[in-house]
DNA sequence: GCCTGCATGTAAACGGTTACATGATTCG
DNA sequence: CGAATCATGTAACCGTTTACATGCAGGC
């Protein structure tokens, strides 16, 4: 039911690697839709090799790392939870929906700057959502291009709505407040 | 910090309600970005009026009614917040996006599974989005319309992505693996 | 010598869900 | 009469984040 471990297994599944190192690649690879921190991290690893679905190995440098690995019963694991069916999930909490659905109670420049960020932001995705696409060329052989691929077209579309939206609404939020325009007399 | 006191703030900004009624209000108005559970609502409304937020008034029946309204301490903190920027949101974990980064691991038919419950998830939000925006048409004068309409069509948007990514996706699936197609020797 | 980055870990606090307990009312 | 719904609340549990503590290595 824990899905941190999932996450680990995928990526111990890659290559091995020590705690550290799984919280930067899953920063640079799956940051934009995927988090872990270290307090979930290194417990979760002493767990899985506990459970056999991993082991350690202790380098003998100086610097003290435990480098992580996935074992068979880990990969089968993995593969276990990578078919079974999404749980439909609970909807996540919009705050930007939510100010926006009260909205009647402020001013719309408040509202406006809230979208301004929010449209900010999603250029800026879409901008790191090139920059990966460019370096991911280098992985033209890797068969799990098609897969990486798919997820950064998820995100390019996502964040392309999202652009799209702030936009009509910003435009939305200028346009005469309701029914007929006020007429001037003339 | 923390948000669910804003949005229970929201609800009863537009009339008083009861700790029950807020739920299923949140559910049927906001609940496509929103939850909240009774764990969560009834401490936090005890805050609320510890904090002149909001006041009780038990009704004086038998079914033992507590109703809350907000006070103008309320409102102003309620306003407060919403034009607060909001913190860049840390992305919510999505676990498809998840399985599908790993999905070299495992069977394209069992992606193709996920994929295809996905696409039907998105097409009974936008039924479901649809039904809404008919019974909205009765709030033609409500000034808080234009609001409600917005957030819907944010659904709209990100539903409408998903399910184009998704197909998409599915068609990339069937698509010849990488590359030149196996050519067959004629 | 100091700061940054590599590296490991823990404890407390937080926000939230779930399950449970209770009881009245209403409608079939 | 029994089931569903209205209605209030609490306790346990869970996953997660944050802050803290430690220490080595390498470059400025």
């Amino acid at each position: 039911m824990n899905k941190t471990r999932y996450a680990l297994l995928g990526m111990l599944n890659d290559a091995p690697r020590t705690g550290y190192m799984l919280k930067q690649d899953i920063e640079t690879t799956v940051g934009h839709f995927w988090g872990e921190s270290y307090g979930q991290i290194y417990p979760i690893l002493k767990q899985l090799v506990a459970e056999g679905l991993a082991t350690v190995s202790i380098s003998d440098g100086k610097p003290l790392r435990k480098v992580y690995a996935i074992t068979d019963a880990g990969r089968s694991e993995l593969r276990r939870w990578l078919v079974e069916p999404i749980a439909s999930a609970q909807p996540s909490r919009n705050e930007l929906l939510l100010k926006l659905f009260f909205g009647a109670e402020v001013s719309k420049e408040a509202l406006k700057g809230h979208l301004v960020r929010q449209r900010e932001a999603a250029d800026a995705a879409l901008a790191t959502f090139a920059g990966i696409k460019d370096a991911l060329q280098a992985y033209e052989q890797d068969p799990n291009l098609p897969y990486w691929l798919a997820t950064l077209r998820y995100g390019e579309r996502v964040q392309e709505a999202v652009r799209g939206w702030a936009d009509e609404t910003l435009d939305a939020l200028d346009a005469p407040p309701s029914g007929a325009s006020p007429r001037r007399y003339s």
